[in-house]
DNA sequence: GACCAGAAAAGAAACGTTTCTGCACCCCCT
DNA sequence: AGGGGGTGCAGAAACGTTTCTTTTCTGGTC
């Protein structure tokens, strides 16, 4: 119904009056073709609007020009992946490559079906089966922060150094006036999670503080933060400080301070660990990291497509810069 | 380097004992096959772990069996578009297609050389160069609400009645109490803004109240709203109830009261035309409404498929139920 | 016993590229 | 004058499918 006639590579031969392979080579630049040729192919192609067909290409090299993008189905709905995701197509765009979602799936085989030349993994998480069924796959893959998958062998990575992006929060807190830092904080399943967490029982350590972490899932309903808060702020040594590392969860926060009259930063801080519309929108606005998941999403896909083209070594890291953008919430912005 | 080698149909027919047009028949249900030859093939295939090629099939049947998801490059960040793009990836792996996300890009002839069988765009803007270069390429487009563009042509479209959703929105906050309600909008370049405003406007016409409606941008800094809706609540004729219609921008018209020691919903009531995670866990929480951007997403890439196979007419228009979520900031939880 | 119909399967072309190899030609050197 | 080495281009195979056409059987009918 929609057939658009395509014009290909033999339209151009025939109207430039030269051969299929010189069109192919005037245009990719290879072969040995004097200058006026090319110019003269490169002229008529330009005329008849050719534009050379992905799947005649991909079959003939052996790849299909397309990366996956996998992230957690629970990740729904969070800013993070969504800014990550465009910043991966942008990307992967620049390198000529397709980026594909990937929600989630139930049929892992499925993502084979798309014969896909490598992936991006955005913050895998520890006992999810996709990466297994990728890896017996052999799918060239790129991660977003480490994977601790056992046997884990990403063609590259990119990272933050959220350790040392933890341990500047936890110094601003301090500088503020905060003595009792607690910790809200999903499980170990992500480096990401699991690098936050040491860094807090380092710092408090160094800084002879008690630890106090609450666990709370990756992707939480924000009652299930506020309920964690109230427990923290209700407790024997209620703190005068708290970090909600989760995308979105400082909110929660906020919420369990105000039904219990704490006021924020008066009486408790409040940061967070991943920066959003919600906390900059929010009364107060909360202090968070910035850990450019635009940029994140960008450096993965170009790692991912430089290793691929083999500019760039296997198992190639690259590291991230944090910011610490202080707002009301900790009295920061003063 | 990542030469990991594919199985081929080739190498199926050879271990099944029979030819390569016996294995493609057998496995996609077509020719004359017993049905014993047809459960032989499938089984060997199976073991085989045999996936078929894509770009040798696309090459063959002149498709590429990928669509395009395109959204305006300023939305980024907007959890409704996040949703859409994943319930758009859905909705495309269910007829086995590839979702592409292409956001705005600087050069439009770029997206041509993906050779889209199709195209999704997400609340087409009016004036949006690119929609002009898909019209001449001739991609087949399936929008997510009307496209305003003279001459579009879309082969499908699916929305929702946002008409319908402003009038319950507004009985809501008369049942409430409200008799002067504002409404703080973009401007009509989208479908939705505009039906929003005409909504508004004839509901007010019929129910004799005099329309107040403050001007700002699809995607707007937090402020602006806030200096938005402090036009409304410092302005002669003081409205009791606000909505803002854009993503995440109520959060402003709540920070603008606070400002004015008005308190939501006492003295105004606030709501908003696009639901969020952001108005779930403000406080108050914001009453809305919830237009399932994810089911959105997952029947605009349905219909274009379907359009695509030819099992749906082309101008084929779904029409999405919308929810109206009352919450504390209209009273409405009560 | 030849013929035919139909079923079951094989053969081969085609999709649009890229790339390896081959073929003229020209210039230069001896 | 005949070879040698570039240079500029064309031919053809190959990538892995799908699909149109053809061949090979089998069994039944006159």
């Amino acid at each position: 119904m929609n057939q658009r006639p395509r014009v290909t590579i033999r339209d151009v031969a025939r109207e430039a009056g030269v051969s299929v392979t010189t069109v192919s080579d005037a245009l990719s630049g290879g072969g040995r073709l004097s200058e006026a040729t090319r110019v003269k192919v490169s002229v008529v192609a330009d005329r008849l609007g050719y534009i050379p067909n992905p799947s005649a290409r991909h079959l003939r090299k052996g790849r299909t020009g397309t990366i996956g993008l996998y992230f957690p189905d629970r990740v729904l709905g969070l800013e993070y992946y969504m800014t990550l995701a465009v910043g991966a197509a942008e990307g992967a765009l620049r390198h000529d490559l397709a980026l594909t979602l990937i929600p989630g799936w139930r049929d892992s085989r499925r993502v084979a079906s798309f014969h896909l030349d490598g992936m991006i993994l955005a913050d895998p998480v520890l006992g999810d089966p996709v990466l297994d069924e990728l890896r017996r796959q052999r799918v060239p893959v790129v991660t977003c922060e480490r994977d601790l998958s056992p046997g884990s062998q990403p063609v590259g990575r990119v990272e933050s150094d959220n350790e040392a992006a933890m341990r500047g929060l936890l110094d601003h807190l301090r500088d503020q006036g905060a003595r009792r830092t607690a910790l809200i904080a999903s499980d170990a399943t992500t480096s990401w999670g699991h690098d936050l967490r040491a860094a807090y029982g380092a710092w408090c350590g160094r800084h002879r503080v008690t630890p106090q972490i609450q666990d709370v899932p990756l992707v939480s309903h924000p009652d299930e933060v506020a309920h964690a808060a109230e427990i923290l702020l209700t407790g024997r040594r209620r703190p005068d400080a708290i970090i909600s590392a989760m995308d979105g969860s400082a909110i929660g926060v906020l919420q369990a301070a105000e039904r219990h009259g704490l006021r924020v930063p008066d009486d408790v801080l409040v940061a967070s660990c991943v920066d959003g519309a919600d906390l900059r929108q929010s009364t107060p606005p909360v202090t968070a990291i910035d850990i450019q998941p635009r940029v994140m999403g960008q450096w993965a896909a170009e790692l991912l497509a430089e290793v691929l083209a083999g500019t760039q070594p296997s198992g190639t890291v690259r590291t991230l810069e944090t910011h610490l953008v202080p707002r009301a919430s900790t009295g920061g912005d003063r």
